[in-house]
DNA sequence: CTCCAGGCGTTCC
DNA sequence: GGAACGCATGGA
């Protein structure tokens, strides 16, 4: 049986004119955004509010209905569609995801039942590039305060819900308020990092776009040129930026779950095109399985 | 006080 | 090629 996406209409609640989603699948609003893939969206009595590709959005679920209040049917078929991953069928993903890590493979059987209703967000790619050279050796909640704190002071400002918003700074804007800015904003030993990758982007010695067109591994090295930027930091960029599935930073931290359950290492080759979302789940299942347990000790 | 957080560059062997 | 160390900051 093949995927329907689904469908925007039109609604209304509370007064409040805003796009509803019916019957949606393998999605869970509260942890898409809060699985450490994105650092603008917060959730305040079950309402997701943030900014995305330049727009405020606020996003309810209800069961499988998904409402989403800032915006319009258009606007969602145009933007919001793509960046939410509705377009995917995620319940073949998943069994894809079971089948080449082997469904007897307890970890990830259990990483994806718990990671269960994340999906992998298109974000812009400068956001994500320069979100994840903040992230490094960093804590998500600082780094969403960094990113926040930096939007308001370098981002283009505009007006949603009656409140004033901040777009993502662009890469010219923060070269223009250079390194001192960047550590008023405490971003500390990173702020040489992203003022080095704005300066590639404005220069055009790095041009974002020309990653689409690269598989992962050239993609890899090209964004390693830049200085703070590493395999981890350009894996996490491939996957949340440019939705390279296949991105997979086992080296650098994910082995720690797994070494838990497999001391003696397993086959991390050939683990098909969609490993990276294997990766974001097994990130998942120790951030809100392996911790909380731990957390109840 | 120390340890840690979605790491990386440098230095040294 | 890889291990050890420093790096800014803030919370536990």
């Amino acid at each position: 049986m093949s995927y329907v996406k689904p469908k925007p209409e039109q609604t209304t609640i509370n007064g409040e004119k805003c796009v509803v989603l019916k019957h949606i699948t393998d999605f869970s609003a509260s942890r898409v955004f809060d699985c450490g893939q994105c650092f603008r969206f917060n959730e305040k009595d079950g309402v997701i509010d943030g900014v995305a590709m330049g727009k405020r959005i606020k996003i309810k679920q209800d069961g499988d209905n998904l409402y989403l209040s800032g915006t319009t049917v258009a606007e969602y078929n145009e933007i919001w569609e793509k960046y939410l991953g509705l377009d995917e069928d995620y319940g073949a993903i998943n069994a894809d995801v079971c089948e080449k890590f082997g469904v007897y493979n307890s970890v990830i059987f259990d990483a994806v039942k718990a990671a269960s209703g994340i999906r992998i967000l298109r974000q812009d790619k400068w956001e994500t590039l320069c979100s994840f050279i903040i992230s490094q050796n960093n804590n998500i909640p600082r780094i969403k305060k960094i990113v926040s704190d930096m939007s308001r002071a370098l981002g283009e400002e505009f007006e949603s819900f009656g409140e004033e918003c901040y777009a993502f700074p662009t890469p010219d804007a923060i070269l223009a308020a250079g390194i001192p800015a960047l550590n008023e904003l405490k971003m500390g030993f990173r702020s040489k990092y992203v003022t080095d990758a704005a300066a590639r982007v404005v220069d055009g010695r790095v041009d974002l776009d020309a990653v689409d067109n690269m598989t992962f591994e050239e993609g890899e090295e090209y964004l390693m040129q830049i200085c703070g930027v590493g395999k981890k930091v350009a894996d996490c960029t491939l996957l949340f930026g440019y939705h390279k599935t296949e991105a997979f930073p086992v080296d650098v931290w994910i082995r720690r779950v797994l070494e838990k359950y497999y001391p003696d290492g397993i086959d991390m080759t050939n683990l098909g095109k969609y490993a990276g979302i294997a990766q974001q789940y097994l990130f998942c299942y120790e951030r809100y399985i392996i911790s909380e347990s731990e957390n109840e000790k």
